[in-house]
DNA sequence: GCAAAATTGGATAGCGCTATCTTACCGATG
DNA sequence: CATCGGTAAGATAGCGCTATCCAATTTTGC
């Protein structure tokens, strides 16, 4: 009669005890061993890595989900993927969380708070071993679900102070403030700023542009532009239009995205209206093409690739119960000075 | 004494026993009723799923993936995310699987074999349900990889009509022959191709440029550039530039991605070159943005969005082992003739 | 130098499900 | 009417791991 383990080992997979079995342990010294899990002797470690390495063995991630009530998933809850700004958030992510062993499972809420909330209850079913979540405004339920589950959670993209809260990030607000200041040291004065998508982020910067020219004595509560509808290149060329159709003696817009200024460089040059001579454009993100246009595109270079890379640093000492030196970090930004802010050698032709 | 299921009860977990209790039937008939496996009677089913929704159970994915051996993934394998286009595949293939209850693993290859193995076999050791990769070409021992593991894989962006294989796509030579076409029904009999990122799909447009300008007698090998880096605005910049100068009388570039067309747009503006006036220009994908340039570029409109719903209903049927109708679905594409590639009223100024 | 504490390896008992075998019961058959 | 096949519900046995307890040993402290 054929034993019930001798088919097992036939079916395929190397299990532990295979593993243990060659190793001339028990499955439980293996799986310590494997894990780096208490104290194990050093000699014993090597024998059990040796057979698993030579056995070929893999953990089955559900057998360890169930078995510890924990899941090797990150579940990162992002807005959407057609900014560029998130993909680069996300391959920071990966590029660390992969190699720890952990999975990734993306949600794209579309800026929706109800389809967040429908999403991390699915990805909280799956026990995730942790959560990485875009900005830090959010309905209270999703909030509640967040802090009841217990799972380690990091906020991406903005900074707070909160305690019992981790955040990587930057101040969209002094961003803005920085890149408003700019256009007014190279002289300019009645500065517009165009925005759509209005999530938490955005608004920020409008405080930072509002602020900013506040303190200069330049503010002008009718030179700001507001559209709901996702950012988009088509977006900033309708704005462009719209804001000096009716107030043709702007002489600077800041867009708060990249995509919205291209739209805007595009419509300039569909209109006739001269950048920077006429009008200053500066946007916000650097993404890629501003760079490139015609004028290249002045701009805030954001760290969001090394946001991506220092929150899942963070969520991996959360998870593995490490102590936290920073729980907040800020990763600044960068004002890119570009030709479509030039200031104009000869002032008013 | 307290029992110990009692402590479990109380741990907050409702499973499949708490269900069993409530309805009054065994944990086994619950199971069945809520998968809708085998014969259940409808009023056992309605009993189980009544119990079930009353006290809020939700199954675990790792207790069914061990206790099943395949678990409630899906991984998909994608080149980047910088283009919109798998942004779009990813988008259409989520909103199919999330509501049938699987879960996306995104791997990014960055157009690198030995990534996208690597990917795999990270995936593989998950024992996913389902799998989806982009294009038909790989290594050898990827394929095998696949075959091997016996899991459904679905095949995006090209068709091919290979036994016991299934695809979506749409052929990316007919589409590339189309757009060439348009250039020379328009009149262009100089029209150069400009392609970056030199993946299987590229090629296979390389391939539709070449005999289409053949049928017209009209191919001149010298007029195909091909630059391995990554496509983007940069590198359209940079080709177009290039191009022109060393032949200058070329009269139309067909790029093979939206992004290199933008950024010929842009390099035609800052080196005062007329489009289309003195030289037409084509895109490939319709990526946002290109109906806002200036001018507006004439592209193909490629059904990725639908790719993703279409290749995930495919998987799903094959993962529920259902029978598919037709195993290699051609979706088409659409070509867009606008501004870049307008007929001059007045033949040669 | 001996009890107490700490350390290490192993045996045991599940985690929450599903595959599969078993039993009970039904109507159909000769 | 006894026999049979078919079907539906339940009992049983794991899936491949880890938490936890236990025993054997070593270390520590006074």
């Amino acid at each position: 009669m054929v034993s019930r383990k001798r088919d097992k080992r036939a079916s395929g997979r190397v299990t532990l005890d295979d593993v243990a079995l060659a190793a001339g342990v028990s499955r439980m010294t293996v799986s310590r061993a494997l894990r780096g899990d208490r104290n194990v002797a050093p000699e014993l470690v090597e024998r059990a890595i040796g057979a698993a390495d030579r056995l070929g063995y893999v953990p089955d991630p559900a057998a360890r989900a169930l078995a510890s009530s924990k899941s090797s998933h990150v579940a990162i809850l992002i807005p959407l993927l057609s900014n560029q700004l998130f993909v680069d958030l996300l391959e920071g992510v990966q590029r660390t969380l992969l190699p720890a062993g952990y999975q990734t499972l993306m949600g794209i809420t579309h800026y929706d708070a109800s389809e967040e909330e429908q999403l991390l209850k699915g990805y909280l079913m799956h026990r995730p071993a942790g959560l990485l979540v875009t900005g830090v405004e959010r309905s209270d339920s999703t909030r509640q679900l967040i802090a009841k589950s217990g799972i380690p959670c990091v906020h991406l993209m903005e900074t707070l102070a909160l305690e019992g809260m981790y955040s990587v990030g930057f101040s969209q607000r002094d961003a803005a403030h920085a890149i408003t200041q700019h256009l007014i040291d190279t002289g300019r004065r009645r500065i517009a700023f165009a925005a759509a998508q209005l999530d938490p982020r955005t608004l920020q910067r409008a405080q930072g542009y509002r602020d900013c020219l506040t303190e200069a004595g330049l503010y002008d509560a009718t030179l700001e532009w507001q559209n709901p509808a996702p950012s988009s290149l088509k977006v900033g060329s309708t704005m462009f239009e719209q804001i000096l159709s009716i107030r043709p003696r702007v002489d600077a817009i800041f867009f708060c995205n990249d995509d919205l200024a291209q739209g805007g460089l595009l419509a300039a040059l569909r209109i006739g209206i001269k950048v920077p001579r006429q009008v200053s454009i500066a946007g916000f993100n650097d993404l890629p093409g501003s760079a490139e246009f015609v004028p290249s595109l002045t701009t805030i270079k954001t760290p969001r690739w090394e946001i991506g890379v220092q929150s899942a640093k963070m969520l991996l000492q959360l998870m593995r119960g490490e102590p936290v030196a920073e729980t907040n970090i800020d990763l600044g930004f960068e004002l890119l000075v570009r030709q479509s802010t030039a200031v104009q050698l000869i002032e008013s032709n």
